[in-house]
RNA sequence: GCCCGGGUGGCGAAAUCGGCAGACGCAAAGGACUUAAAAUCCUUUUUCCGGAAACGGGAGUGUGGGUUCAAGUCCCACCCCGGGCACCA
């Protein structure tokens, strides 16, 4: 019986290949990489260590930007594999989140039940893809046994300071036996109890995560947010602000990644600066990079929200005050910033004394002036910072210049270095001496110091959700305490309502059981952000199953350590979304874990390589509301995974944002089909096949062992680079070098398998078989298992090449010359060409440039 | 506004160090096979001018300049598209 006639006839029998192989594999576990010290570990082979950021398993399953990076570092995973590496290539789930959790609040059905069938869905379409994952690592976040070591190393966090004179964690331990007392203690911990602005929603009457509120509305329903004080746990990333920043120094990221990171980090030198205010006891202090132009300061400005603004305002400005207040507190984050186009503010009627000359100058509440960075307070100098010069213009206040601008400088108000003038403590120095001389000045005189600030803020580590990891932590007497390691992992208890519950507790509050530790403790409510199971993730791979400890040692020093690098892991691969939150975090934690003697290199991932989005084909974004959403499931139904896995690769650059193109597909499917033909043909119309004729033990000619050893080397430095699209396209050339031979020898198709293998496993090791159950003397497969094929120089060589004959730089005739033909040799014939002398006839030969192998550019006038 | 990424045929793209622009694939056109179609195989395909053709000549990598014997590639200025950031003193 024939396929039904409306269905187009396949290519190749892919759909019987594929689950063929798919099952082999996971029957032999052919992908599974023991640990050092297990049954069948090599120690002799370099290790590899590939990863993929895992993904959240999400109710749509699998998109199709899934398996382009998935497919990337599986090719590079199968080629290093044949290389003769120990590779590891695991894959887990990043399942805590909120879709599962709303899903909860409208079901009643718990969380783990759907993540669990999420899971089961996402596993059994990644594995529809032929990925070589070593599936026996497999982890989940939300699983209590994994779980229990992201609560430990909270712990570990918790139980930490900062130690500024080696700049690393150490034990609070040691300041105990110091002496500190239990506040002093608490304010160093590197997690910490603060009462800081959340994100508050009254519209869905819940704390939002700084990532899930989008211009000043919910990401989920689009109602606006304020800002509120709150009780909540920090992690004290700041801490490591400038470890952050340098070690980027050494790790093969983009350069945009670590720019952004350095960015987002804004470390910033400066001083900070007393005024003590006039007619008190008080002083204001303000962080300025520019401390050259303390003379310059012509008033001063704090945020609204500044603890002194009450003490410094005067009865007749009260009024004034208290409104711009009010005002200012009840606009949203959007509306502070991206409509301040018009900057605003109040005289308090206050002022302060400018230190280096006592002058006395006005102090002023705006909003541009924010509390969260700095002191929350600066002095202004209208003259030299653009924000200062609009604020001064617009209100009328005095500009004074204190910095001479280099010859030729238009700008009205300069920002940039130059001499110093009207400063009489640093007339004539340029800014960067200028700079160090007052800050001495004040040092001296305590008015001043130099400092450090960052834009980076402490992380609010803490989430009013249910379905996030437990804080190992209760409350006794109003202090909060670890639980010790024994009573981990610590595991929410189901609730019979999800719901958030209006106000800003944690839903875990309404499990009053469970919150109610003993007479005299309650747990906390709080539950950690999704982040927290992500940022230790890839060391759990190195020894997903052990229950003693997040990670055997010696499993972690050989995956993470053993190249000499800083980072840990060999490649990492995944989207730039992440570029900073996740990848900030993951190092974070990873330097703490380092300083405390757990894990063996500074970095956790040495090489990251970001891969592009890829649109719809229309060009546009996918969404499901444009309807341009491509199912992967619908493209493996009809064109087979390997042709999923070569056109994600083939359509261009993996770094590179590409539209999706259905004949793009066809395109590669073909390809795979002529590589079929190449081997087996069909009598009938059905699904019988034998062995073509063609294939034969025969002796390869030159020109196809040529083409084959070409590809061999651009298959393998194309791997190397990451360049699979320019692989696949050599790939093609071979192909339609063999298509057209008649003989068609069995080393070279071999071989040719080999080079495809990683990019098509399934095809490529249904070929081989077929191949070897017809000619046994070829070494036996898998072929996955069987050795990276190597190419040899002398089949690349070649006798004559072809030289191009310019006249003035147009290209006038080419020559066929011995590859080996010096450049004299060369000038003098193409200079004596038929085709040149056209051009240089009754002209004046200037000069004659001889590039060997390559061409001879002849100058005339 | 600032910071990235990108602009090459009808389309996705390629071009190791400055050395023949357009490999490979898609689409299109023609041919072979077929009663016919699909599939497959072969050929053509940047563009303009001349030529029956072989071929020859000119232009051409967003725009305008520059460096060079030679520029997609290096330098300067600008335009357009995509993404990110948002007053951090």
């Amino acid at each position: 019986m024939s396929e039904p006639s409306t269905e187009r006839r396949r290519q190749y029998p892919f759909h019987q290949i594929e689950p063929k192989w798919q099952q082999y594999w996971e029957e032999h576990k052919t992908y599974r990489m023991p640990n050092p010290g297990e049954h069948g570990f090599d120690p002799s082979k370099p290790k590899y260590y590939v990863l993929d950021m895992f993904p959240y398993p999400s109710g749509d399953g699998l998109h199709v930007g899934h398996p382009e990076g998935y497919t990337a570092t599986d090719i590079v995973s199968r080629y290093r594999r044949k290389q003769g590496w120990n590779v590891l290539h695991p894959m887990g789930w990043d399942a805590f989140g909120l879709p599962a959790e709303q899903y909860a609040i409208k079901t009643g059905q718990h969380p783990s039940i759907t993540t669990g069938r999420n899971v089961n869905r996402f596993r059994s379409q990644l594995k529809r893809l032929g990925f070589c994952y070593d599936w026996d690592r497999e982890i989940n976040t939300t699983d209590p046994e994994y779980y229990r070591w992201t609560q430990w190393i909270f712990l570990q966090i918790y139980n930490s300071y900062f130690d500024e004179s080696t700049k690393t964690a150490r034990p609070v331990s040691e300041l105990e036996a110091q002496g500190l007392s239990r506040e002093e203690i608490d304010a160093r911990r590197l997690a910490y109890v603060a009462e800081v602005q959340v994100n508050w929603c009254p519209g869905l009457g819940t704390v939002l995560a700084n990532e899930e509120v989008v211009d000043g509305k919910s990401e989920v329903g689009g109602f606006p947010v304020e800002r509120r004080p709150l009780r909540q746990w920090m992690l004290r990333i700041t801490a490591y602000g400038d470890r952050l920043g340098d070690e980027l120094e050494d790790l093969d990221w983009p350069e945009g990644i670590k720019r952004h990171q350095r960015e987002w980090i804004g470390r910033s030198e400066g001083a900070e600066v007393k005024f003590s205010i006039d007619g008190r006891d008080d002083s204001i202090t303000v962080f300025t990079t520019r401390p050259d132009t303390l003379f310059g300061a012509t008033y001063m400005v704090l945020a609204p929200e500044h603890a002194l603004v009450d003490s410094i305002t005067t009865p007749d400005q009260k009024a004034a005050v208290e409104a711009y207040r009010q005002q200012v507190a009840s606009k949203s984050d959007m509306e502070r910033t991206a409509l301040a186009k018009v900057k605003t503010g109040v005289a308090t009627g206050g002022y302060a004394i400018n230190p280096v000359n006592g002058e006395r100058i006005p102090i002023w509440i705006a909003d541009y002036v924010l509390i969260s960075y700095g002191t929350g307070a600066i002095m202004a100098v209208p003259a030299h910072d653009d924000r200062d010069h609009e604020f001064a213009t617009q209100f009328g206040l005095p500009i004074r210049e204190v910095v001479q601008a280099p010859a030729g400088n238009t700008e009205q108000c300069f920002t940039g270095d130059g001499i110093s003038i009207n400063s009489p403590l640093m007339d004539g120095l340029p800014t960067q001496e200028a700079k160090r001389k007052i800050t001495a000045w004040l040092e001296e005189r305590a008015l001043g110091r130099k400092t450090i600030n960052y834009k980076l803020r402490d992380w609010l580590f803490a989430r009013q959700r249910y379905w996030g990891e437990p804080f190992p932590v209760i409350w006794r007497d109003g202090k909060h305490e670890a639980l010790p390691e024994s009573e981990l992992p610590v595991i929410p208890p189901p609730l019979e309502d999800y719901k958030p519950s209006g106000t800003a507790e944690a839903p875990l509050s309404k499990a009053t059981d469970w919150v109610r530790y003993s007479d005299h403790a309650q747990r906390e409510t709080n539950t950690m952000p999704q982040w927290a199971g992500s940022c230790w993730y890839y060391l759990r791979f190195t020894d997903a199953r052990n229950n003693s400890r997040f990670a055997g040692e010696d499993a972690e020093r050989y995956w993470m350590g053993h190249n000499h690098k800083p980072g840990g892991v060999d490649l990492y691969v995944g989207g730039t979304e992440h570029a900073v939150l996740h990848l900030l975090y993951a190092r974070f934690w990873h330097k703490v874990l380092y300083d405390l003697g757990y894990v063996s290199t500074p970095e956790p991932f040495q090489k990251l390589v970001n891969q592009g989005l890829i649109l719809g084909e229309d060009g546009q974004k996918m969404s499901k509301s444009r309807g341009n959403v491509i199912n992967p499931d619908h493209v493996i139904a009809e064109y087979g995974a390997d042709s999923l896995r070569l056109f994600e690769m083939f359509m261009g650059p993996l770094e590179q944002v590409k539209p999706w193109s259905t004949k793009g597909v066809e395109g590669v499917y073909r390809f795979l089909g002529r590589v079929w033909r190449l081997f087996m043909e069909s009598a009938d119309e059905g699904d019988t096949y034998t062995l073509s004729p063609k294939v034969q033990d025969a002796n390869a000619p030159m020109p196809l062992l040529k083409v084959l050893h070409e590809t061999i080397r651009k298959v393998g430095a194309d791997v190397e680079a990451m360049a699979f699209n320019t692989a696949i396209s050599q790939m093609m050339i071979c192909t339609n070098e063999l298509t057209s031979a008649e003989v068609r020898p069995v080393s070279v198709l071999a071989t040719f398998l080999h080079l495809l293998n990683p990019y098509a496993p399934h095809l490529s090791e249904e070929l081989y078989s077929l191949l070897h159950a017809n000619f046994p003397s070829l070494p036996a497969g898998p072929l996955s298992e069987l050795p990276w094929p190597k190419f040899e120089e002398k089949y690349l060589i070649e006798d004559t090449i072809e030289v191009v004959l310019q006249v003035n730089g147009k290209v006038r005739g080419k020559l066929e010359v011995p590859a080996n033909m010096d450049a004299e040799a060369l000038k003098a014939l193409a200079l004596s060409s038929d085709r040149t002398q056209e051009h240089i006839a009754g002209k004046e030969v200037r000069n004659v440039i001889v590039v060997p192998k390559r061409l001879v550019n002849i100058v005339v006038k």
